[in-house]
DNA sequence: TTGATTGCAAAGCATTTGCATGCTA
DNA sequence: TAGCATGCAAATGCTTTGCAATCAA
């Protein structure tokens, strides 16, 4: 199930470069959250990468962990996502195609998905506006399909999984 | 260029009715939050409005504001909007057809923009990975019209005007 | 050796909540 | 009069910062 650990050679050297471009200096406690950052294929809160992180370090900190995880994002490893629960997500960035994310706002499920037509729209309707977009980011909340099929239980029996999106306020809100 | 009292004769309404079908009650605070709030077009955050506020009535407070905007957004009056900067926003949203935002990442502007295809293209993609959903939020982010005349200055002299939106880190940061 | 890095604690923000007081219905 | 609303202060949740001690280059 674990990918093996010649994987992200090239995600490494990156993260390498970037810190000795940069005039940093790499670090065990650096090198171990990139790690598990890696090997972690899910779109993850600081805090939940910092929890992985105590199994293997308990004596690293939150703050190095939200420190690395931007300097991650500066390399060009990981991207910032929000989901309109005001949490900051972290994603792979590196050799992961852009895309867009629909959220199940029942369990929390979230699915990656791309289109080059609403991509070509939207630059379209950029241009029509003068507008140079530098990037996006387009959100579709709903219930996904695993949901559509328990749902109409839930009246009687409430799931007992917690959605890890949390809407604040539930009617009217896009949280857009 | 203000507008007429007259106007907003609906949005009171509806107000009143979502008040009083909710058992809650109809105080002086509240109206004037909802009247400058309706008579104010723009993008405001609840901070935004308290200062609005401030100038009319110094002694209604920071909680009240929030709370009401909060109803204004339950009575369908008004609609939250994230751009990034882990703000809320709020803007009408009564008799405000449904739209996507630019964010001008220069100077914070926020344009208001609708495709019909766009919309159609989402609901196409999500029929196809059976995700029903029930709202969604575009938003892209660059360099507006104006800044893209004024830019190649900023190099020797810096922009008096900030930003209204600010982006938390700079870098790679999708804001997603 | 120098200056970046770490981890703790404390500070920052935006937002929410507890509670005594005030005020609608 | 009952109990919702208000406003203050305090609490919250996520994130950032100050700083002394530590450690990579």
């Amino acid at each position: 199930m674990d990918r093996k650990k010649e994987e992200f050679t090239k995600e490494r050297e990156i993260f390498l470069e970037h810190i000795q471009n940069s005039g940093l200096r790499r670090t065990a406690q650096r090198d171990l959250i990139m790690e598990i950052f890696l090997r972690t294929e899910d779109h993850l809160t600081s805090e939940d990468l910092y929890w992985l992180v105590q199994k293997e370090d308990p004596s690293i900190g939150h703050t190095t962990v939200y420190r690395t995880l931007k300097l991650l994002t500066d390399a060009g490893l990981a991207r910032e996502v929000r989901f309109g629960d005001n949490k900051t997500y972290y994603e792979h960035h590196y050799n992961h195609q852009h895309h867009d994310h629909m959220i199940c706002t029942e369990c929390g499920r979230v699915i990656e998905f791309f289109s080059e037509a609403i991509e070509q729209m939207q630059d379209k309707m950029a241009d029509k506006l003068g507008f140079r977009p530098t990037h996006h980011s387009l959100r579709i909340w709903g219930i996904c399909d695993v949901c559509q099929k328990t749902e109409p239980m839930l009246v009687t029996a409430p799931s007992g999984a917690q959605p890890k999106v949390r809407m604040r306020s539930v009617a009217g809100s896009q949280g857009n």
